[in-house]
DNA sequence: TTTTTATTGAAAAAAATTTCAATTTTTAAA
DNA sequence: TTTAAAAATTGAAATTTTTTTCAATAAAAA
């Protein structure tokens, strides 16, 4: 997703394009693979960058909350890393590699049904995200666990 | 979801039914909220529960590894609660109070077959979440998101 | 029992969050 | 424009939370 749509989301929220903010977008949208905050802050400080470990965290939850970066956690690692669709989508992870995939389609309009029909809740939002091995890594899968019902 | 369930799980997985473990399981089945780390390490301290803070995170992984705790993450808040199914389900959390209803049903079917033909990926397991805002709170909603596509 | 193996928890380390004064950015006024 | 005022943002330091390490202990198996 670029950056004029950084911009813009931003805008939207009444959020201001302080120099941190494009710092740590520039760097996630050269990144070849996902970033932890400690990797992105070596990363900046290594090119001479004004930047406070406090920002770099800030920034990325902002970034996630509007949709625009993914977080993924694998145990006790937290990595980033910036979505390709500006749309509504959710992402599937290999369990071997770690690799994330998009997946840009969401058919929830059975499940919004079923779900507000027997909590009665109002749904606002929601999140899926699917596990799994990619086409590389399941030749060597080992002990893969079914777990979905 | 009971103890005895709990013993069986542990012992298909060859872990150990140790003291700590069976403590903080008991605690949290009493809880009448959801509990924080801290919350749950407090509370067992209280009673002269002998229990190291090490062992709190390290079982409340491990039951939610099981499937048999949920953990709700709230901004910076971590909270834990026991499933009331042993059943794999969902969940849906209230954006308002924060309350959670465990779903149990989960029809996964079209979207397993969209995803393997979309990305080649195997599919181990999933986790879904919803957001919304709960009968009690929906009148006093102010400016939920609709985000989901 | 004895042996083997998993688990614990204190302490240390690392990661993440909060606080708050200084700074930057935006808006409003001249 | 330029300047002044208002509001948001920053980052260093302090704090809190979470994870790791590892020797001691507890649980299960032999």
């Amino acid at each position: 997703m670029n950056k004029r749509l950084f911009k813009i989301a931003l805008k939207e929220k009444r959020l201001r394009l302080s120099y941190p903010r494009v710092l740590i977008y520039q760097e996630l949208s050269q990144a070849k693979n996902l970033l932890s905050p400690q990797e992105l802050y070596q990363s900046l400080i290594k090119k001479h960058r004004k930047i406070g470990l406090t920002s770099i965290y800030r920034v990325l939850e902002l970034l996630e909350s509007l949709g625009m970066a993914f977080k993924v956690t694998n145990g006790s690692s937290v990595k980033y890393r910036l979505c390709e669709s500006k749309e509504h989508h959710h992402h599937i992870l290999c369990k071997g590699c770690g690799n994330v995939v998009e997946l840009n389609f969401c058919d929830i309009s059975d499940w919004s049904k079923k779900v507000r029909d027997l909590t009665g809740y109002e749904l606002t939002d929601h999140q899926f995200n699917f596990y799994g091995y990619c086409k590389a890594c399941k030749p060597y899968r080992v002990q893969a666990s079914t777990g979905n019902g």
